[in-house]
DNA sequence: GCCAACGTTGGC
DNA sequence: GCCAACGTTGGC
């Protein structure tokens, strides 16, 4: 009955089932940690930290800093898996009755503890994946805190998990209602440039998970970044120092007004 | 626990 | 379609 839609998983219109309670992997604050603890199962989500590029701490393992906003992908361009077409931009979320749909089809660890840590009331960037023109493209809403992703049981769904068991469910999902457009999109190349010239030191965009970790499609933003992105890339150019230096109601006034 | 092989993501 | 990056698997 419902739509499809689409993550780095995908997703459908539905209601409803428990909550789960386990909550597993690490971040930092300001840059994005794998998660390295409690994935249940045989192995770690994660191989050893001497060989990855971002080891993590023991106080990254005890300590779960509080993200308040999230990037979300999904792609908005057909593409077929099994023969089921996997596409699901924001308008297709537009056009859901209420404009609200669930986030399934998450199959990465770091990716659903992500979304197990969202509130209901947060918001997140739709970001446009695998298509022309990557980038963020609106911004959504959780309505509803994460709870078992149903489509990990279902035989017919691409992202069917035959290891996954109902009695210990391994997949979370969120729900999410449309909020509004950006007043401009911005694309992934505007973004990599601006990190570039900052040669990724400093600047907003520094330890951005977009590039750290490209291929995380849940992944949290730093209040910092939520705010100066749609900042930084208006048509008039208004820049970081606008972030930085400009007083508050102003850096507010400027934001709304993107 | 280590690590090589394999599979997937996603920009280009 | 290519392929780099990196997450996952599974033998040891």
């Amino acid at each position: 009955m419902a739509p499809k839609k689409r993550i780095r998983g995908s997703t459908r219109t539905s209601q409803s089932c428990s909550k789960e309670e386990t909550k597993t992997g690490s971040l930092s604050e300001d840059s994005v940690v794998e998660s390295a603890q409690g994935v249940k199962g045989k192995r770690k989500a994660v191989t050893s930290g001497k060989t990855r590029k971002q080891s993590i701490s023991k106080d990254e393992l005890h300590e779960r800093p509080q993200f308040c906003h999230w990037l979300m992908k999904s792609e908005p361009e057909s593409r077929f898996e099994n023969g089921i077409d996997v596409k699901f931009g924001i308008e297709d979320l537009k056009a859901l009755p209420n404009q609200r749909g669930c986030w399934d089809g998450v199959r990465n660890y770091q990716a659903r503890n992500f979304m197990r840590d969202m509130k209901e009331g947060q918001q997140a960037f739709f970001y446009h994946s695998n298509c022309k023109e990557p980038g963020i493209a609106g911004i959504v809403k959780i309505v509803k805190e994460s709870y078992v992703d149903h489509t990990q049981f279902d035989k017919n769904d691409v992202h069917y998990d035959a290891s996954s068991k109902a009695d210990n469910p391994k997949w979370s999902m969120v729900d999410v209602q449309f909020e509004r457009m950006l007043k401009r999109f911005i694309p992934l190349s505007e973004m990599k440039k601006i990190h570039l010239e900052h040669k990724a030191r400093v600047g907003p965009l520094k330890d951005m998970a977009l590039f750290t970790r490209p291929r995380l499609s849940v992944q949290p933003l730093t209040s910092g970044k939520w705010r100066s992105l749609p900042v930084m890339y208006t048509p008039l150019k208004v820049y970081i120092s606008v972030n930085i230096h400009c007083s508050k109601k102003l850096r507010e006034h400027v934001i709304i007004t993107v």
